[in-house]
RNA sequence: GCCCGAGUGGUGGAACUGGUAGACGCGCCGGACUCAAAAUCCGGUACCGCAAGGUGUGUCGGUUCGAUUCCGACCUCGGGCACCA
């Protein structure tokens, strides 16, 4: 008996699927669509486990809804553009290789060797399709993409603060710092006031927000993340008399607590306060030290509240002679709403602080059910929970809402207030210093001012000689490259050299899959028969940036004429990560798997050396600490399916997975063993035997109840991705035709096929090989879904349990739907029944007819 | 601090709308085959108990004939946001 030789049947039958072109997609048709995508991966060299497991799982998908008479349109293409080439260029440089390799280079080499193993996955890829965002082919399109959005007023040009990432030398986007930190470099992040590029993500903010609710088959934590990120408050916006006759806006969500306030605060930033500068030297200090505060981030959890009196007096809005002093004070950010608040201490952390330490009045003006107003005290600490005002004049007894609501009206009636919505949410700062990008189509001349490349001028490309061993943005020091004509008047003008953030290149490259050869952004035909993305796949870590980004620019893409959808993916799965191990010497130093031993007794030790290792807990795997698995090296140990294998069984695919070596062998174990199964069997019907027509008992009539019963769960599981359910589906069927090993030949070979094609999508390659062997001559891959017979997967009896006072006591066997009577008389003949019941006569009994018997004693 | 999510054997995890807790895998134990080993096959495996039986889904309480599932409080872990007015 052959063994099965993994590598040999892997080689042969991707050989032969790409000579029979199996995975093109065929072009727009009248069959239903399946569009299968995971996010596109950045291009760095070498595959990881991660890439394996979300590969995989969007290959299962594709497959499977293939086989179920899909068009199916499962692309792959490269997120090309990026910081590592540069850094890959700038290290060439300190090496002594003189201006460097060309970042262009560096990735195109890391596309080849990463397809390459992409493929060795056995991936249905259509790979007629693939291109990099760094192919000027590609970013021509999102040069033109970027203009028609800047003639809709949906990029403009605006000076404003921004962030500063002084290790990557370059400014980023809101959601790109986390913790006050770069994304990337982890570098402490500076304010600094610079003109960039923005996308008007904001004019869709509440279509954002509101649309999220019809993304059903999201999951519910992306959706909250990005409720939370666009952060909708309603409120009323209003404005406070100075005392020198100018007039303030401040936003607030508590208009009810107005006659509880005590000052009025505004930013370090706010455009007062730099008018109140110019002729205070000691507020200029004052700013200073707020500013940084700002930028040391250990300090930001901890920050005090600072405030300095600026002397003015804000006129309370209903009563002219309360004046509230106004106060600069760090806390207030220039970012959100009108960067000036009022204060009301008795309501609000913050501002409890605030008055605490500036001994401002803390008044309550809320009190809650119960407490008398006339005791009640928000010294300590403030109240924000419901209740009934108090000490506001006209207010007074109205519960929150109502006191919101007359405020509101009352000051928008005099003129001095509205009902406004405020957002977190940002616009998108969308220019990059950086060279390795798609440049932005933009020329900066002196007479006509900023002026977009005329369309017939794209693609701006990016130069071939960039020289590394400069400071700063190389496409800035380029000799020729900026160096232009003005598109409107001729003369002498600056081309842009910034170049636009990465994740502008992943916003629409799921639109270009449809026809990636199309001379325009898009072919309309194929997008609209393609779009939207049935099934994406990714990592939970781009629910905020990626994939908001990504639904902001199909609704610019709308706007602008080139789709005709919002949104663009209408099922989102998050997978988890894949963890490994950690190992440590006694040196503290990290230790690869492969330099460590595991002892029998549990403990671990260095290879060669056997000194003492520390096995630490499972985490993700990084570099860094070495706890990596090299795919390509457990592909040459265990064959592609049994990896594929692994990605998809025990863990529930949103949760994380953990590595193990000996898991990994178990699923080459039942490749085996499959493998097994159908080319050992003995005098097998040929394919299309008929089941006889005579009424089928014991063996057969049992695999045959366990095959359709497979085909319907793995059916289901895989339709709502559990794959693990449907490993283990596939696991027990195989044990049952091990078990009933003299059914009818004719059952064997249904029960055969069956576990053949469903594991079809999940090892593809020993699935073909046993196809084969089952005297197939079409391939599998060509092969329709099983179809599960409902009348076998019911069975005409039932076992029931049968409970005492909710006990299980035994077990009764009866015919479905038998009759209640008999079902309790045989649930009450049962030895554990009798015992337990020592000749008690049951109180109730209760008979859920072909579930359960409960008898109350 | 606020907002989510999750706690089930030695282990990863099953359990449809409240109805036999632990499917399936890994590991472990025993057996068969073998000169032996590997591979494979068969059997066992929540805990206590000789057994009858008892106890068990983070903890405490509630609803119910019956709760891993529903409700309340708490504990632990993971994630997101964080002066957002």
């Amino acid at each position: 008996m052959a063994r099965y030789n993994a590598k040999e049947s892997e080689e042969r039958w991707q050989r032969e699927w790409h000579s029979r072109n199996c995975f093109l997609t065929p072009a727009v048709s009248d069959k239903p669509k399946c569009y299968v995508l995971e996010m596109f991966p950045y291009p760095s060299g070498r595959i990881h486990m991660g890439h394996v497991r979300n590969y995989t799982m969007g290959d299962v998908i594709a497959r499977f809804k293939r086989s179920q008479g899909f068009n199916v349109l499962h692309p792959m293409g490269w997120d090309a553009f990026g910081l590592p080439a540069e850094n890959a260029a700038r290290d060439n440089v300190s090496a002594g290789k003189n201006s460097g390799t060309h970042p262009r280079e560096w990735t195109y080499a890391n596309i080849h060797a990463m397809r390459s193993e992409l493929q060795a996955l056995g991936l249905a890829i259509d790979w007629t399709r693939e291109f990099a965002t760094c192919d000027p082919e590609y970013y021509k399109h999102q040069q033109k993409l970027f203009l028609d959005f800047y003639k809709d007023d949906l990029v403009y040009r605006s000076e404003a603060d921004v962030n500063w990432d002084p290790v990557d030398m370059t400014v980023l986007a809101n959601e790109q710092v986390i913790d006050g930190k770069g994304w990337r470099s982890g570098a402490a992040v500076e304010r600094r006031k610079l003109s960039q590029w923005f996308f008007r993500i904001t004019r869709y903010s509440d279509e954002l927000l509101r649309a999220l609710d019809g993304l059903e088959k999201w999951p519910e934590k992306v959706r909250l993340m990005q409720k939370n990120w666009i952060g909708r408050s309603e409120g009323l916006r209003f404005s406070f008399e100075l005392s020198n006759l100018t007039r303030l806006d401040v936003f607030t969500t508590r208009p009810d607590t107005l006659f509880g306030a005590s000052f009025v605060a505004i930013s370090p930033d706010h455009p007062l306060t730099e008018e109140l500068a110019k002729s205070d030297a000691r507020l200029r200090d004052f700013i200073a030290q707020c500013r940084k505060i700002g930028t040391a981030e250990a300090e930001i959890e901890t920050a005090e509240k600072m405030g300095y009196d600026t002397g003015l007096r804000a006129a309370h809005p209903f009563d002219p002679d309360w004046k509230l002093p106004v106060y600069v004070a760090n806390f207030v950010l220039m970012g959100y709403g009108t960067g000036a608040i009022f204060g009301c201490p008795g309501h609000d952390q913050r501002d409890h602080d605030f008055a605490s330490k500036y001994r401002l009045p803390i008044l309550p003006v809320v009190v809650p059910e119960g407490e008398d107003p006339k005791t009640f005290s928000v010294a300590k600490e403030p109240y924000v929970g419901p209740g009934k005002l108090a000490n506001s004049r006209f207010l007074d007894g109205l519960d929150v809402e109502a006191a919101k609501n007359e405020i509101a009206s009352r000051l928008e009636a005099q003129g001095k207030g509205k009902r406004t919505v405020n957002y977190r949410l940002r616009d998108w700062l969308a220019s990059r210093q950086r060279a390795w990008g798609c440049p932005i189509p933009m020329v900066h001349c002196a007479a006509c001012g900023v002026v977009p490349v005329k369309d017939s001028d794209l693609p701006i490309k990016l130069p071939d000689d960039l020289d590394f061993n400069v400071k700063g943005n190389p496409l800035d020091a380029h000799p020729t490259f900026k160096h232009t004509i003005c598109p409107t008047c001729g003369g002498a003008a600056t081309r842009e050299t910034d170049t636009l953030d990465t994740f502008v290149d992943s916003s629409w490259y799921f639109a270009r899959f449809a026809d990636p050869t199309a001379a325009d952004p898009v072919n309309r035909e194929a997008v609209n028969y393609w779009l939207p993305v049935d099934q994406y796949i990714g990592g939970i870590e781009h629910a905020i940036l990626h994939l908001l980004y990504a639904r902001f620019f199909t609704r610019g893409m709308h706007d602008t004429g080139w789709l005709k959808l919002d949104e663009p993916f209408a099922s989102l799965f998050t997978q988890g990560m894949v963890l490994h191990e950690s190992y440590q010497n006694a040196d503290g130093n990290w230790l690869y798997p492969e330099e460590v031993e595991k002892r029998p007794d549990g403990t671990a030790v260095a290879k060669g050396t056997g000194a003492p290792v520390t096995v630490g807990p499972s985490i993700r795997m990084s570099k860094s600490k070495k706890n990596v698995v090299a795919p390509m090296g457990m592909i040459a140990n265990y064959g592609a399916d049994s990896i594929r294998w692994y990605m998809l069984s025990d863990s529930p695919p949103e949760r994380d997975v953990d590595w193990s070596e000996s898991g990994a062998e178990g699923c080459w174990r039942f490749a085996q063993r499959v493998h097994r199964l159908v080319t050992e069997v003995e005098a097998l019907p040929p394919p299309g035997a008929k089941i006889g027509d005579g009424v089928l008992q014991g063996s057969s009539l049992d695999l045959r109840r366990a095959t359709h019963g497979a085909v319907a769960a793995v059916t289901d599981d895989l339709a709502n991705l559990r794959f693990n359910r449907a490993v283990a589906q596939a696991y027990t069927l195989a044990n049952a035709i091990q078990q009933y090993a003299d059914a009818d030949g004719a059952v064997r070979r249904e029960a055969l096929e069956a576990i053949v094609l469903m594991i079809g999508p999940m090892m593809p390659h020993l699935a073909e090989t046993c196809w084969e062997a089952l005297g197939h001559e079409t391939l599998l891959v060509d092969t329709p879904w099983p179809k599960a017979d409902a009348a076998l997967t019911k069975s005409d009896s039932v076992t029931i349990a049968v409970q005492v006072n909710g006990k299980r006591r035994g077990e009764v066997t009866v015919a479905i739907g038998a009759p209640e009577d008999l079902v309790k008389a045989e649930a009450l003949r049962q030895d554990g029944v009798v015992r337990v019941l020592e000749g008690r006569t049951p109180k109730k009994i209760i008979v859920v007819p072909n579930r359960i018997v409960n008898i109350v004693a």
